[in-house]
RNA sequence: GUGGAUGUAGCUCAAUUGGUUAGAGUCCCAGAUUGUGAUUCUGGAUGUUGCCGGUUCGAGUCCGGUCAUCCACC
């Protein structure tokens, strides 16, 4: 088993920019990608109808939270994750290192694994990288993460080279245990190896070409825009996919905003995946062609004939004005919330549509570089 | 017309028996958020205490007058 769901289309000349497809069960996912996150099995006040309308090709879930609720062996039950949610197109499932790890008081770390608390009802638990790996299976998307331990900002190389090191066993007891243990669901779910090491360089070549031993299906670079400057952030990611093999997906995990994914996909990134543009919609800011607009504002309040963005065709700007948003958000409506995100992710879904059209046409790096500046101004 | 009640931030209200620089929520303004720890968080601005006068070392607090609003009764 050592099969590879990612075909690469094309590389552009003047960047590391590049674009492919990943072919699974549910469907083909054509890269550069963002991820919308659908952590408890639901993008949050979405539909699935609405999320197909955003031309989500792929979206993700956490299996941490499904462990915890509803439980894995319920989500085996009805068929896999995504008969659950009525989502047909691809998914994939991020192995809850990264939950562990943002939980630093209510959990211990061992060889083995981590012993946890849940916040929900304080019952204690334990994720091994079989455990993580089984409950997986059982959720059954396209593409499951290695569980891994997310390195703290800072660190030093110490610190780091020993919790990339559990990393690195954990990954190879995984990989062993998916060997022994085939998908349940009758279709492949691909495995994706995360790339930790912090901000150390050395630690990053060595995590990869350990990596390239156990021979994942795919790459991701985990640990990255956790505290550290941006440009390091660019720098680390620069780094590994200067060493990452050519032929397979490379996905940055949660990262970032819009200006972030374009200069990530110029450093040869395919997969993105964040919380920001659900996140942000719920906090009163979105992102617009124009620019960054916190549409709470009173000064909003009266503009009738202005969509968030007047440049966009989502759902909620071809239908609701500014002054309807703005009073959803100071109501705390709902309705708020799932309009102001399906702006967001309409936009970043659509960013990335116009990524893979300008590399196809070889425009991607001017382009790309005057919507760096345009993207993180001021719209309002 | 008579009697009573109430006037404090844009709004709703606090402020021991008179005692430092009149507070809080909301609203307003500006930020933050990056493999979701929840219907987040952080910072900032705002007052002739209705008005005039008096008592007092000292008045949002007490007294007189006046204006406004509300209630009751003629």
């Amino acid at each position: 088993m050592n099969a590879n769901p990612f075909e690469l289309l094309k590389k552009s000349e003047k960047s590391k920019a590049r674009l492919g497809v990943i072919h699974t069960a549910h469907g083909d996912v054509t890269t550069p990608v963002f991820m919308p996150v659908g952590t408890a099995a639901t993008v949050k006040g979405l539909t699935s109808r609405d999320i197909r309308e955003l031309d989500a090709e792929i979206i993700l879930a956490n299996t941490y939270h499904l462990y915890l609720r509803p439980g894995t062996k319920l989500i085996a039950e009805a068929g896999g994750v995504q008969k659950f949610m009525s989502w047909n197109l691809p998914m994939l499932t991020d192995s809850g290192g990264f939950q562990v790890w943002s939980l630093k008081q209510f959990r211990k770390i061992t060889e083995d694994g981590v012993q946890f608390k849940s916040l929900l009802d304080g019952s204690r638990h334990l994720f091994t990288p079989a455990s993580v790996m089984n409950a997986q299976r059982e959720i059954g998307a396209d593409i499951i993460m290695a569980f891994d331990e997310c390195t703290p900002y800072p660190s030093t190389v110490e610190e780091a080279e020993k919790s990339l090191a559990l990393t690195l066993k954990w990954t190879r007891e995984a990989k062993e245990w998916l060997e022994a243990n085939p998908p349940i669901h009758g279709y492949p779910q691909y495995f994706f190896g995360i790339v930790q090491g912090g901000m150390h360089k050395e630690l990053r070549q060595k995590s990869i070409e350990a990596l390239k031993e156990i021979a994942p299906d795919g790459y991701a670079m985990g640990g990255l825009s956790v505290g550290e400057p941006v440009e390091t952030m660019y720098d680390i990611a620069d780094f590994c996919t200067n060493l990452l093999p050519e032929d397979r997906a490379r996905y940055v995990m949660g990262v970032g905003t819009p200006w972030n994914l374009l200069e990530l996909v110029k450093r040869g990134v395919d997969m993105c995946d964040c919380i920001l543009p659900a996140k942000n919609a719920q906090d009163g800011l979105v992102y617009t062609h124009q620019g960054v607009l916190r549409y709470k504002g009173a000064k909003f309040a009266h503009q009738h004939d202005l969509p968030l963005d007047s440049n966009c065709d989502c759902y909620c700007c071809r239908n609701y004005s500014r002054a309807y948003l703005r009073h959803l958000f100071k109501e705390k409506e709902p309705l708020g919330w799932t309009l102001a995100a399906i702006h967001n992710l309409h936009f970043y879904i659509h960013l990335m549509k116009d990524v893979k059209a300008h590399i196809a046409a070889d425009t991607f790096e001017e382009w790309a570089e005057e919507q760096v500046k345009t993207l993180q101004g001021n719209a309002g």
